[in-house]
DNA sequence: TTAAATTTGATTGTGTACAATTTAATTGTA
DNA sequence: TACAATTAAATTGTACACAATCAAATTTAA
């Protein structure tokens, strides 16, 4: 029992989220190889599929993301050819980023990507819901201490 | 309930999980910046604190990170003088990084680092070993799958 | 014992992340 | 109305992350 045991590795829950959370990725990247799409480029998909069409910001708060990773990443979307950029007309400051046909073609195709990953994670229904409530539960907090 | 339920974003367990890890790396920032150390550096000075001495690998194995990541900013903890470099004697192959007695001061200087993000997350004791459980659980099957 | 295979760390290239700054547009206010 | 303050994206710079490749050293096996 030391003064230093706080600094010890195995006594972080921050280290295991960090490790967590690539570890995912890392094994989202072989299912997401196949059509040519990194983790955040998929993320970032997920939220035009809902919404169809967002302003980068709306993009940005829904994923945490700001501008400097946002504005390549999104050229690099449309330069696939999933969705196309445009000056909002409301308001000139912002770019509002809409799906294309193409990028909702590709939904079709996903469909199967969030099973495979499922399957990979290994957690009982009970634990995975556990596991979201406790993460969304320090990301309130966050947000909470955010916006103060 | 549609078939593409399983692409939104707010039924999706990596999300929170690669959200929580960053908004946590963030939130740790204020606190590092005053001892010149990114996240990355720290966790690495966590490993080093403990064992005093190791290869590029065994801290690769530790924190989960490769050469590529690992030998610039290895390069830069040398640099700001917390550990030294040298070639192994046993197997030239491998390089041995050792703590140096400003490294050790460091840790001195860092017992209250954890103490502060702690009051930050804001988990119950019971959650945060809740949460700690399913990351591990999460990880060693993770790691099982790997060494396959 | 050598030649092939493996291992270790460094290097290179791509893609996030995010702070800080810049530019253009909009809003608030005197 | 003017003009300061704010806002939205883009840009710039630093630091990971990790795949892929390389070079040097070591191990294995024929």
């Amino acid at each position: 029992m030391s003064k230093y045991d706080c600094l010890k590795l195995e006594n972080q829950l921050c280290f295991p989220l960090y490790a967590c959370a690539k570890a995912v990725t890392r094994h989202y990247k072989p299912l997401l190889d196949e059509f040519d799409l990194t983790y955040t480029q998929y993320i970032t998909m997920m939220v035009m599929w809902e919404r169809k069409s967002a302003s980068v910001k709306e993009v940005g708060e829904c994923l945490y993301l700001d501008s400097g990773t946002l504005t390549p990443l999104i050229n690099k979307l449309e330069s696939k050819g999933y969705i196309s950029k445009a000056r909002s007309s409301d308001d000139a400051r912002g770019v509002i980023i809409t799906v294309t046909g193409e990028g909702m073609k590709l939904r079709d195709r996903m469909v199967k990507v969030p099973g495979a990953m499922g399957g990979c994670v290994a957690l009982s229904e009970k634990e995975a819901t556990q596991l979201y409530n406790l993460l969304y539960k320090i990301l309130g907090h966050f947000d909470q201490i955010d916006e103060a």
